[in-house]
DNA sequence: AATGCATGCGCAG
DNA sequence: TGCGCCTGCATTA
């Protein structure tokens, strides 16, 4: 579920809540007592970097929530006559207000921090291509001397917050370069094209809250094909299509194991 | 019922 | 490099 372009959507999705104190509870008991001295205290703001989620309450106090590889976030409707449903156990964090609730389940991270803290962890991140202070030049200066594959380096979010394994697979194919290929062998033009299409492609992600990368010249009609169902919801070139035709070439999508996640590409629009 | 897998990450060694 | 952690869903038996 969760890259950049969900977190940033769900920053602005949870600043529905700003409008008066909503009650906060933690069913699953293990964020309990941080929730119940936050009840009554208002949301004032809500921000994203990478994939860390802060939702700022009155006092310089912040919930910082990262969702790791499985956390979800669900927000329903309520109304005087049909209020929030009860939450399942495994509700880590719910937000409630008169016209609507947000449940948060499976974060790796949902704490209580001060501004010190919340200043700690933008201090580790690299730049992230859906914030406005976010200086590309920060991220080449590390990718451009680094001996490390451009495809784990894309994944460090200390060199660059926020993308995840599909925008990491998906830019390198929209590219054409080779995962493999080192971080140092990467040229100024190149970073500044992976740089700006990132920026493009996540923005289009929070806006439709999916990863669409494939482009209207290539989609399954334009091409003649039959139409493709992906099962993580959205278009792409590579991510997951192992052993698939490629949709530009026709050669076989590969796999490989990097870093303890699988990387998707075509061997034939990405040579080495 | 059990197993495997996932858009993540931090830690030990 | 491998492991554990958080959860839900699809697949296998």
């Amino acid at each position: 579920m969760p890259e950049g372009h969900t977190i940033h959507r769900l920053a602005q999705d949870y600043a529905r809540f700003t409008a008066s104190p909503p009650q906060v509870t933690s069913p699953q008991g293990k964020f309990s007592d941080a929730a119940a001295l936050l009840t009554g205290t208002e949301l004032t703001r809500t921000e994203a970097h990478g994939k860390h989620l802060f939702l700022g309450f009155a006092g310089d106090t912040w919930i910082h929530i990262h969702l790791g590889l499985f956390g979800k976030v669900t927000f329903g409707e309520a109304t005087p006559d049909t209020p929030a449903p009860p939450p399942t156990d495994t509700v880590r964090l719910r937000l409630a207000a008169p016209t609507g609730y947000v449940d948060l389940r499976g974060p790796t991270t949902c704490a209580l921090i001060t501004d010190a803290e919340k200043q700690a962890v933008h201090d580790r991140l690299g730049p992230d291509p859906l914030r406005a202070d976010a200086d590309p030049d920060r991220a080449y200066g590390r990718v451009s001397r680094s001996r490390t594959t451009i495809a784990a380096l894309l994944m460090d979010q200390k060199v660059i917050a926020g993308v995840g394994n599909v925008y990491r697979a998906e830019v390198l194919f929209r590219h054409g370069i080779d995962p493999y290929r080192a971080g140092k062998d990467i040229t100024p033009a190149e970073w500044s094209a992976i740089w700006s299409d990132l920026v493009a492609l996540m923005r289009d992600g929070v806006r439709d809250n999916r990863i669409d990368t494939v482009r209207p010249e290539h989609t399954p009609e334009a091409m003649g094909r039959p139409p493709r169902v992906d099962d993580h919801g959205g278009e792409v070139y590579v991510y997951r299509r192992t052993h698939q035709p490629c949709l530009l070439c026709g050669d076989q999508v590969r796999t490989a194991p990097l870093a303890a996640r699988n990387l998707f590409w075509c061997p034939t629009c990405q040579k080495p």
